[in-house]
DNA sequence: CGTAGTTACGTACACCGTACGTAGTGCGGT
DNA sequence: ACCGCACTACGTACGGTGTACGTAACTACG
């Protein structure tokens, strides 16, 4: 009998720890830290079940005492990584604030390069996903508007340094357990884009392409962009 | 001997068919259709090796023949789905050209709920992506200031466009090969959100979600998204 | 104190991507 | 014309995955 409802479940509505049987012998904050700790150093592909388990040292299937899917540990890691979120005391000054708080982000994900793979809305519950938010409403106090557009204006910023640092990291988390470098790879996709815009049917791209940048400032592209979005958000602009 | 080098390669840089041996009895074209149609039906985590050559009615191993890695399947993929975008002649008006571009594209992730999982920046240089930036590059011919800035906007744009509908269809293609439904889901996060609102943890939270918003239009919410970032990189307004 | 609910974990299953070997096929060069 | 080789086709097998299930030990509650 019994076997687990087939029911969703949401992770966080469960106590780490109910009463009855022996004590647990790790906390969820544990297991976070460990499959964190190897997706830092071996990549998103390398946390399995088993590697896990294998890491905090137990058996495999101990680990679905704490965590029922995969899904949930994932879930684990990207509430862990959100906890690194350091909150401060609002300026008064929205768009600086928002500022701040995108580098932030932009450099968690830098420090967790699997980070941007997660993100998903569905993990938006968790408990340091919650402050967060609360965080950057409360850094929007001065922002005047709907509480809704400013969901938006931080749904936005989000998923712009989502999309970008996913850029910037591009083939890097990729091409990690592959047998080639990334530097390889990306030469040889180069090598075949200027093939193909050799061919004279992309005037455009070729342009764009041949047009000398000077040297490629990424911090300043990044800060463009958010500048852009708070600009659309800022009604006394 | 031989046994493939050990090197990147780009599935478009080799030719589909190469003179010595037995005709190969698929197109790209073929497989990308046969990937496309199950991914759309069942979802994109049903599309395996074994299952795709099944549906083409081959072995396993043949399918490697034509696709070096699995990921090269997923490049045929996107490059299919890309292939839907209808082109067409510019009209002199680069943000109403965006407009369309957008909603475009937000429609072909409709049609193919898998595809913002793909979006990859990897991918864009298949030839339908070559393609379609070309186009929107032609569209934003009116548009002053140098190609870089009409690259960042595209880039973002896409972002925009891949988050935005990525929200739309949140838990839909993760659910789907679950065994409750996506209602049951989403009944059981919000309830749990409401609880924890209920806290009284996070007051701005809950007064945004209290806030009544009249009826929620998404389409409005999408457009109204487009519309700040065109304003961002509007040098007329 | 029993007993019910937990923890712990080994085994097993279905499935995955794909390395490798073998057999057949038809074009290219001589 | 014909040989040889590059190519197609595909079966088998390996090491991995998530996880269902069964069993044994343990502990707090009625």
């Amino acid at each position: 009998m019994a076997g687990r409802a087939a029911e969703p479940e949401v992770i966080w509505a469960r106590p780490e720890r109910s009463g009855r049987g022996p004590r647990p012998a790790y906390s969820r904050a544990d297991i976070a830290a460990a499959a964190v700790r190897i997706a830092d150093a071996e990549g998103l592909d390398a946390v399995s079940m088993r590697r896990v388990a294998a890491e905090l040292g137990c058996g495999t299937m101990s680990l679905y005492n704490y965590v029922p899917r995969k899904e949930d540990l994932y879930e684990l890691m990207v509430d862990a990584a959100g906890g690194e979120h350091e909150l401060w005391e609002p300026s008064g000054n929205w768009r600086a604030d928002m500022l701040r708080v995108a580098h932030q982000t932009r450099d968690l994900m830098h420090r967790h390069p699997w980070l941007p793979r997660l993100m998903s809305p569905v993990y938006g519950f968790s408990p340091n996903s919650l402050r967060y938010l609360e965080h950057c409403l409360a850094c929007l106090d001065p922002m005047p508007g709907p509480q809704g557009v400013k969901m938006e204006l931080i749904a936005m910023l989000n998923g712009i340094v989502t999309t970008y640092v996913s850029n910037e990291l591009a083939t890097a988390e990729r091409t990690r357990s592959l047998p080639w470098s990334q530097e390889q790879e990306n030469a040889v996709r180069i090598a075949y884009l200027r093939s193909r815009l050799a061919t004279g049917a992309y005037p455009r791209m070729a342009a764009a392409f041949l047009e000398d940048p000077g040297p490629i400032d990424l911090e300043a592209v990044f800060d463009r962009a958010l500048t852009r979005v708070l600009d659309g958000f800022d009604p006394g602009r």
